[in-house]
DNA sequence: AACTATTTTGCAACATTGTTGCATTGTATT
DNA sequence: AATACAATGCAACAATGTTGCAAAATAGTT
């Protein structure tokens, strides 16, 4: 585990801190998206709110994590798949907000539809987010 | 128009106030979404940013205005088509984030599609956001 | 193992977005 | 016009995010 976290670093020409090796960590523990106050206290005020802040960015640019919008004004990060790299995501699958316990899924196997836009439209990237009750809660 | 105003406040059981039917009057006019920032701007600091805040609450509450998610850490509103009503939205059109102008655009002849979740998840709400270059920016 | 160039971090300070409590003001109703 | 009720403004606060800069850690080289 240890190990796969330092790959994905050097993969990614990171260098290896303590920062980034626990926030990896953090993710790769995680069933769900995480948001900056996830991370924040997962991590027990270890580092910086700034660090994490810049951590966050770090991996975004660099196709390690994706980021999830919402209407409730704190975004959510998860991990990407293998072909996610510098600058070019991929990750185009439904991400799923549970109301009841309010993790955030990524449904890798239901994939983002493709849509009939309006003439002149050119769509860039297509963000999903359906919310309602998830598995979990549906079947407690 | 201010007439349509008036009625959209009186329908909604609304009691008639200037900051209303400024905000109103702004969606109205506007060919996008808005945001608070938007409607602090073009109203000109002629109210206070709680009575926009609360204002905004209203009338998402109310059915009159519906938010669109985002990964930028501002909620954007619209407004709603005739059968929303308090509690009750209906607004199952796809959204576009143009970004090269900035403009939310309410798609309303796309139709956010139905998705097949995995067994146990329930949807309650599915929203769709596009972002690239719209028609007028193409066109440019 | 020590040296050095470069990155990353922590801190402080600040910006933006949003919320709450309460006294004052405005609106609707009689 | 008087009253009951609702909405507003103000102050204070909370949460989220950004920037500059000095100190510390990392990676590559001797
Ligand atoms: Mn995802
Ligand atoms: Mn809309
Ligand atoms: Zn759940
Ligand atoms: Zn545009």
């Amino acid at each position: 585990m240890q190990q796969t976290i330092i790959d994905t670093l050097k993969r990614n020409q990171l260098s290896i801190t303590d920062s980034r090796k626990k926030i990896l960590e953090l993710f790769a523990k995680a069933n769900g998206a995480l948001a900056h106050f996830d991370i924040e206290h997962q991590s027990g005020a270890e580092f910086d709110r700034v660090t994490i802040y810049r951590t966050l960015q770090t991996f975004v640019e660099k196709g390690i994590i994706h980021t999830i919008p919402s209407a409730d004004n704190s975004i959510r990060y998860a991990l990407c798949k293998e072909d996610c790299a510098g600058g070019h995501h991929h990750d185009d699958h439904v991400h799923f907000m549970c109301d009841s316990c309010g993790t955030t899924y990524c449904l890798d196997h239901v994939n983002v539809p493709q849509l009939d836009l309006p003439k002149g439209f050119r769509a860039v990237q297509t963000d999903v987010v359906v919310s309602g009750v998830c598995s979990k809660c549906a079947g407690a």
